[in-house]
DNA sequence: CTGAAAGCGCTAACAC
DNA sequence: GTGTTAGCGCTTTCAG
């Protein structure tokens, strides 16, 4: 056990019978200081393990290396994986991850946000709740943000962001190659800049191949399995489900099983996810994969660049996402889709 | 846009020209104050948006209100479960969350502990890294430490731990009632407690059944498919695996198709595995459940009753793990499995 | 080169 | 009831 109270600066100064700016200097390396001083310094320093107080450096200079993380829950494998390369990156950079949960819901986004804000935090990551339509409080903030796959446009500041249109265009394109042409779209909150991009991606999808859209085949907001059951009460019912979020998926598999409805045979399945086991899945899923970590690892530099002043390699980073096919899609079975 | 510069008591102070205490008191609900002035004052600070600022509280209260978290990796879905009850339990309390990862290495493990030190937390919840077998670091911590899953008895502190034992003998015993025999058992490193109260657990099981122990069947510190495949090199191969990790499911996974071999016909498949979406693989994987969030939750709450003196209702929490049987271990098809 | 002093924002004696 | 002062740990003028 160690003793209680941490070892300051006052003490080593104590100790060498010199002042405490003496000691500041030695240890921090300031250029006129007697080198025999600084050694000895930091010899007591190394004796009594000292550890500056990064608290008491946050007062003074008004900064306290940590950055804060508003997601909408840790626990899902989108987030989880994306603070990874959040804490990875910042953790090289000498700062610390503190993070919140938003649970999908505006007030508490906002109670998050004003938190960190209280905090001090150099700077915030976040993306954003399924419901925020609100911006205040992100637009009134003094420190800077970068926001990562649920942005809003209207917002200054960078972005970290995959390609949803062209992930999503492959991946009906794939459908379409299947010989699906009823294809459902299941999509989150319309506010959304990534639901905009996805869907115009289904639209443009669709349209390429001469399929008129049905409206009734786009859930927008899709929060519940009676939206995905009620597709499939009308006369005309999809052949595909498309899916733009790792949850849906879940829900679309535990509804086309309540249905008895064979996958692909029946309805074809593919989407967003980043589960890494949902290859191990029955059957397995057809994925566009995000490259999580990496946008993590981006949102933190971008980040971190605008904290410390240095310019931006680029306001916006898009990264690529990968279109995996697997049996859930393949409705014309051993061959061999389309490479695009 | 608001100032860049926060609102201090001080600019409260100086526009009311009262002196800053009075307004400090008259902010934090002082007992003898003027309800006229405190009035006044709290109506300046909410026109100014004043939100006091926690750094120079914790500088001069020596208590941060954030609490450290150390696990192995976010991106696997037992820790980041565990850490969303984390943060909901904190978040409730007023306390803050800061999270490491030690990507299962002791080095790293031990520097993020020091950084947290040197952060002057108030606490620290800590599941060890795998090859952590020195514990100098969790020892001399000045602040509480909580450890869960992965802990380590010899070091003091309350734990937060699930019924290793009692889980993993259903789990097995529930594969013997399903006619396995050569049960394989995948467990993590040995000198980790869990590892050990579930061995102990797969012994006594095996024991209970008058089943001989084939030492060659216990993989300690099962890291990669290769001491997996090994299993299925000798003449004697096992005709079920228990798995005491989610990343060990997935090897096996990974090994069982490799090799061609079915699930449950071949080789019937058990363990503990915390994604939620393995009743959706193919097959169906039978699990034992721990309650993830729970643990985070009850863990946040031991640690910080230790923090702020509350007596504790007990030293160690020992929650109850479910068992969750699908088709990846019934052999029998149709059979009713015991129910222990 | 080094010491003394002020101040970051806040609270808690200690006056009056 | 309210103002004054000191101090949390550290850095940074400003003197010397």
């Amino acid at each position: 056990m160690t003793r209680k109270t941490a070892v300051t600066i006052k003490d080593i100064a104590q100790q060498l019978k010199m002042a405490p700016s003496t000691v500041s200097r030695a240890l921090r390396g300031s250029r006129d200081i007697n080198a025999a001083t600084r050694l000895l310094v930091q010899q007591v320093a190394e004796e009594l393990q000292y550890t500056p107080n990064p608290i008491a450096l946050s007062l003074k200079e008004k900064r306290s290396k940590i950055i804060g993380v508003v997601v909408p829950e840790i626990a899902n494998n989108f987030c989880s994986a994306t603070i990874g390369g959040i804490e990875d990156y910042a953790y090289r950079r000498g700062y610390h991850v503190m993070i919140f949960q938003s649970h999908e819901e505006y007030e508490r986004e906002v109670a998050n946000v004003r938190l960190l804000t209280s905090r001090r935090i150099d700077g915030l990551i976040i993306s954003l709740a399924n419901n925020t339509r609100s911006f205040d409080h992100l637009e009134d903030m003094a420190a800077p943000v970068v926001m990562f796959d649920r942005v809003h446009d209207g917002l200054p500041g960078p972005t970290v962001v995959v390609d949803d249109y062209a992930g999503t265009f492959k991946g009906v394109e794939h459908l379409i190659s299947e010989g699906c042409r009823r294809i459902a779209v299941l999509s989150m909150a319309p506010w959304l800049s990534t639901t905009q991009k996805r869907l115009q991606g289904y639209r443009d999808a669709l349209g390429t191949y001469n399929i008129p859209v049905n409206e009734r085949f786009i859930v927008q907001s899709c929060e519940t399995e009676a939206s995905i059951l009620d597709l499939f009460t009308g006369p005309e019912r999809p052949d595909a489900l498309f899916f733009s979020m790792e949850r849906l998926a879940m829900m679309s598999l535990q509804v086309l099983k309540k249905l008895g409805l064979r996958i692909p045979e029946d309805v074809a399945l593919a989407g967003f996810s980043d589960n890494p086991a949902s290859t191990l899945f029955s059957p397995a899923l057809t994925t566009i994969r995000q490259p999580t970590f990496e946008i993590g690892q981006q949102a933190a530099e971008l980040l971190i660049a605008q904290i410390e002043g240095t310019p931006l390699s680029a306001p916006t980073v898009e990264l690529t996402t990968l279109l995996d096919i697997q049996a859930s899609s393949l409705k014309t079975t051993g061959k061999n889709p389309l490479a695009k």
